[in-house]
DNA sequence: GTCTATACGAGGATAGAC
DNA sequence: GTCTATCCTCGTATAGAC
């Protein structure tokens, strides 16, 4: 069954072109990463899950700490970009701040392996890979709706950047404990459309009444 | 430098019992297993740490797994038994939600490597240990503060177990991203004094005006 | 009970044929 | 560019002396 998926993979796949093969390798390494972390994941795995041999992973990434970069770079790119497109500017604190979480949690929503990867990046790596492709952006537009919102009183007396974590630990801490809050939901899948919607009616109820 | 505290530790080791030198292995054992979870925690690291050579760890606690499972009892029993003696039953929802995560977060201060693990357990075993041992049981006992407060009125219409999951993270996220967060916090140490008590106040603000 | 030395397997990485 | 075979390092676990 996997020998069988792997040909058919394979096959399809010398159809296709370079970057094809690169995206092939890619998205399989996503999963692996999230799964098991840089420390953790095997090169043997990524390949097992595509028509590529391990040896291809090396001639195109040369190592697995490229791939990494490689996965985490794609990742913020695609990924974050909705976020830095936002125009929050002309909006009050209280519906920017709506609008930001709502576009973070459905950009985490499609992306659900995004949180697994940088919780591991935070643990194992100490964000080490994180910082040189700049993600702390992200928390600099949180922090500035917040100081916004206290600056004109439409906020509490919130100190901004814990809050801000708190937040962001709140929309992604739901992907994290995925696994564990399976025995509270017999019989739903956790990551299925209407569980994943009810995270986001809760994280923003929650958030909206708790600045 | 290494050699000089291992032999200190070795010598002051050799005067005391059994159960003291198991204690020694543990304690190096959390911090280990904080860094970098089961898969990737390594016995020979740990070694290094106590004045106990990796021999003796086998000895004592058979293999990896062993001796993991060893701090997860102990952290469980140790750790988490002042939130079952609470009593909560004769506050109101608002007051039994405050002593609940008040008793949470002065926990997880004393012992800020028991998230890290509890992280890590998720990630990579899907808390496969965990069930062991009946973690379960916190999750209910919040759950059911949150049933009583919307029952009675005294919070909005929540879903009870999405938010005592985001309660939970709240309260824990904060170590998770510690690393992250520190360039927020130049010059500060993020498991200081100072900043876990403003880490405590800013989380029981936000929970309690969140419900 | 405690140590040293080592067997053994797993997995990252490369050499070299095609 | 792609594959197979292999090298080498690292880390778990144990054997066996004391």
């Amino acid at each position: 069954m996997a020998t069988k998926n792997k040909r058919a993979s394979k096959a399809s796949r010398n159809t296709r072109d370079r970057e094809a093969t690169k995206t092939e390798i890619l998205d399989a390494a996503v999963e692996e990463f999230a799964r098991n972390g840089l420390a953790n994941a095997r090169i043997e795995a990524i390949a097992a899950n595509t028509g590529v041999t391990k040896a291809m992973i090396y001639y195109y990434f040369n190592n697995k700490e490229g791939l990494y970069e490689a996965i985490l770079k794609r990742g913020f790119n695609a990924y974050m970009q909705p976020l830095q497109e936002l125009s929050l500017e002309t909006l009050s604190p209280t519906e920017a701040l709506e609008e930001f979480v709502r576009c973070l949690l459905s950009i985490l929503v499609r992306n659900p392996n995004w949180p697994l990867i940088m919780c591991y990046e935070a643990l194992q790596n100490q964000g080490r890979y994180y910082k040189r492709i700049g993600i702390n952006n992200i928390d600099a537009q949180l922090i500035a709706i917040l100081e916004r919102g206290v600056a004109d009183g439409s906020f509490r007396p919130l100190d901004p950047r814990f809050t801000a974590n708190n937040i962001i630990g709140i929309c992604v801490f739901y992907f994290i404990s995925r696994d564990g809050m399976q025995y509270l939901f017999p019989g739903k899948r956790m990551l299925g459309k209407q569980m994943l919607q009810l995270h986001v009616e809760q994280a923003i109820a929650l958030i909206l009444a708790s600045v």
